[in-house]
DNA sequence: AAAGTATATGCGCATATGCGTATATACTTG
DNA sequence: CAAGTATATACGCATATGCGCATATACTTT
């Protein structure tokens, strides 16, 4: 039955993932980070205001589905966007955003 | 710091929580089965083969991000796709899984 | 109004995930 | 080889989420 599907089991499990992966504040602000050029680790938590084993373990995730790609340069790690896929796909969300953020606006106070 | 992000925070969250949603076999299944038009819980509960419960809660994840709309039809609740962008959305990620499928289908080959 | 159908929701459990802390690994330099 | 720097990982806890089950709500029909 669910064979019929567009997309198979397996697949839809790994699109799921792929956005899962997308889910997550810091994993964005990495992702943003890079948007201007490949860092390394100690660049991006320096960007991103996350600890550094936070970073790392986000780094890992992110590379684990390809959407990151990483190049050793002596002691250093140095990340950069691997999937061209991505910035359109943030573009996409983040352009629907203004609806959004207008309709939730109101649960936040203007703090700042 | 974090403030001088191109996203904020508030708008970080957002976008991660608009992933998160996507990030369900089950809710992209209920996408999908939205792709060919409209249909009420009862033919989504088929299509998916989710039970009642479990699809009608998942709906409501979908609508409370505005990714689907629905309209009541006597008893029936129809459901369709109501952000314009998941389309494309879906089909940036499928895209890529190529890739992904290549790659991981060493993973299903042994018991795992 | 009572019964029936369609949809939504409360509850509890099992699992997944994020994050802090500490530590391990990799490489470089003195 | 010891010390130092950069990055990755193991562990544990707190929280979030999916799902089954039972039940509630909404509307219709008799």
């Amino acid at each position: 039955m669910a064979r019929s599907f567009p997309l198979h089991e397996q697949a839809l499990e790994i699109v799921a993932r792929r956005f899962a992966v997308l889910a997550e504040p810091m994993r964005l602000r990495l992702i943003q980070a890079l948007f201007d050029g490949e860092k390394n680790v100690t660049e991006l938590v320096a960007a991103t205001g996350g600890s550094q084993a936070n970073v790392s373990r986000h780094l890992q995730t992110l590379l684990g589905v390809d959407i990151l790609a990483r190049r050793k340069e002596g002691l250093q790690v140095i990340y950069r966007i691997n999937d061209p896929n991505i910035p359109k796909l943030c573009q996409l969300v983040c352009g629907g955003l203004e609806k959004s953020l207008s309709k939730q606006a109101a649960h936040f106070a203007p703090a700042d």
